[in-house]
DNA sequence: TATGAATGAGAGTTCATTCAT
DNA sequence: AATGAATGAACTCTCATTCAT
């Protein structure tokens, strides 16, 4: 009857405006997923988030994409994480440092850990990597500048890091929540310089992009997510 | 030995045919789930070895089973690379040609990766770590003894430079099929000696064990291997 | 009472394409199971309804939740049988008037005969009886004292009453729909004073229930119900 | 090499000829149909045999023909307590003995139960009949004859009996094994001289058999036994 | 002839996605 | 715009029956 959007009557569900569903949809699915991974079922995220599926679906196109804006978050995160890597005085524990904070979100968040190796968007791939390339690059350079990084390392071989210790969390999160660390430690063993020469060369960041998008594209055949 | 022609496993002979199609079974699971992961369907396996889905129910009692058998013969594999690897004369040498031979297998196969880093049985775990236990701590205690491996490292850390490998090739198997060498190569600097003190203790086998029966039971909870 | 046209039953009201279409999986169900018993499937069900299977399994989270809430309006009618039996002024009549009204709608319905002989859900099946028990036991103990039934008659009785005459319905009720009448009659003449000692003791309401579980079980061992 | 049919060879099976193949499989099948009802599977018939699922099907053609011949033995039984009971002095108390003896052997056979209750066979359902049909009719003319069955029970109404008791037995054979003799004796009350005019007319012959044949085919539409 | 391996239709159930309300 | 009911393909597993050995 009125022109004002506001409520007038008390029996009247407040109308909640989309940012913010959105952004209960997001924290749901954050939440839902990071306990049972990416194999929770969207009814189950939007029951978590008090909507109705429907509303998921208005807001995101379908299960990846509701993914993916998490996956945003995660980055947002982690250029943040970067940033302050940056800020640093000190390059190593810049490097560091970077990876532990990133590694610290993921280790818990078994729903992010999942997104992160099965980006299933070659779009929405690029974007995270344009974002993150950059800083990363810095970070590594920076210390290898600083003679405290091996020469032959590439930005690419922070992503596998990161990729690697995410493996070991998903065993142990339950039982070892810490245990990344361990490993994190050994790979950080395999970054400085003297090592031995690596048999293998780092993906260059096309290489990296590319490889990420053929693996998801392999997830997603069959999977649920499509 | 023996003149006659009997299968060498203890259980009762196989009909020709039946043997057969085992095979087929087991040569058509391996391809499927190599390139699709274990969430391949079970009819997708049979159409591939050109039987029916009910001649894989005759030899597998479920999916699991099936897995299992894939996952033994995997087992029986690494079994064999750490008896090479003991043989090697340079107690390093065997470490890093034992893991070089277990990742070579697991690098090209998608679906056992995922069932060893995702056994969904609490007894067949078991019997795989029994076996692998001794091999590979020997492997490990023995470079120790040669001064050539940290002090600190435990058997464990072995099943975990696997599983970060793994997750290496989990990514880039397609585009760079040997790009796990790079990181296998980083985590054995992390295993030398002289190294930062490590932040976190390595599980012990029993907690290496739980972990890995419980990160199967999260994975199972909806997944389609109950 | 109330002006609104909010459901009775206590619970959410359902949207009103939900609730017709529940209404139409109910008498669906309720044709096909009496027709062909309740080893029909739910996609049977489902096609008669003209709707998905999914639809059903919105609105019964199994095939058992179905039949039991078929099972929950033959007990409403059942019910409401007795209490009209209790208003009847002949004691004996009242008696044989519930029988036959009980089962003259047992008699056209093979699914419902199923799910009263067979619940497979001791939950279920003490809700059956807790609501059956009393009416029962009522209009047996009223006859007893009104002198037209034997004493040692038990309302367990009554129950093995239906069971039989449903039995002979569940073979005769295509050639012969009223055929059920002539063995409850039969029957009846076993109920009236002065016969011969019966051979075996009636078994008391806790057996009763604890028979219909057993028997539940043993039914849905192998059988599609679980 | 002998023209004997003895075995020679230790080593090699004794060739069992096909009569002892067909009683074991009837043995197995009447053991576990007994046990666990009609809806056991015929490896299950013949892994209990010791023979192999084809050997069932050279002697039987489906499932159906097994239970079938499982009949006719019960069949044969059932004749012979006719006739014992026709040799009994007492009218009444030769019927009482054969519907007691008769039901003596199904109250403890669920397998056998079902299948009178669910023959799938019209021409074995009237072989069935043939057999019985003469010495029940005569076990009841003989009682009416001496005045102790009422003069309007028919030769069907002995097997609607026989149905009724199984029934009981269905349910409660687990609890209360002897239950059924409770019910048998009030229809036996019913069967008495005196009582109140029966509402409905005992089926002929001919409709039994057809109500039998009709019953059966609704069973086996959408039926395992097919 | 006996065997048991192979078959494949069909059952119950789940869930990403669509669409009427 | 929000809801949640409806959809139907897909998945695992069973079993009566057939057929190669």
């Amino acid at each position: 009857m009125s022109s004002t959007t506001a409520p007038l009557t008390a029996s009247r569900p407040l109308r909640k405006d989309a940012a913010r569903n959105r952004e209960l949809l997001i924290a749901a699915a954050r939440e839902v997923f990071a306990k049972r991974g990416l194999e929770a079922s969207l009814d189950e995220v939007a029951r978590h988030a008090g909507v109705g599926v429907g509303t998921a679906y208005r807001h995101f196109a379908n299960k990846y994409e509701l993914v993916s804006a998490l996956m945003s978050n995660a980055v947002d995160d982690m250029v943040a994480d970067a940033e302050r890597a940056l800020a640093a005085e000190d390059p190593w524990l810049g490097l560091v440092g970077f990876l532990e904070a990133a590694l610290a979100d993921q280790s818990e968040d078994r729903g992010l850990r999942e997104a992160l190796m099965g980006v299933h968007d070659t779009e929405k791939l690029e974007q995270v990597h344009d974002r993150l390339v950059g800083p990363i690059t810095e970070i590594l350079r920076r210390a290898q500048r600083a003679g405290v990084v091996r020469a032959d390392a590439e930005p690419t071989d922070i992503g596998f890091i990161i990729t690697m210790a995410c493996a070991v969390a998903d065993v142990a999160s339950d039982c070892a929540p810490q245990l990344w660390r361990r490993y994190l430690a050994m790979c950080l063993e395999g970054l400085k310089p003297g090592g031995a020469t690596l048999p293998a060369a780092a993906l260059t960041e096309r290489e990296f992009r590319d490889a990420m998008a053929t693996h998801k594209q392999a997830l997603a055949r069959g999977s649920s997510i499509s």
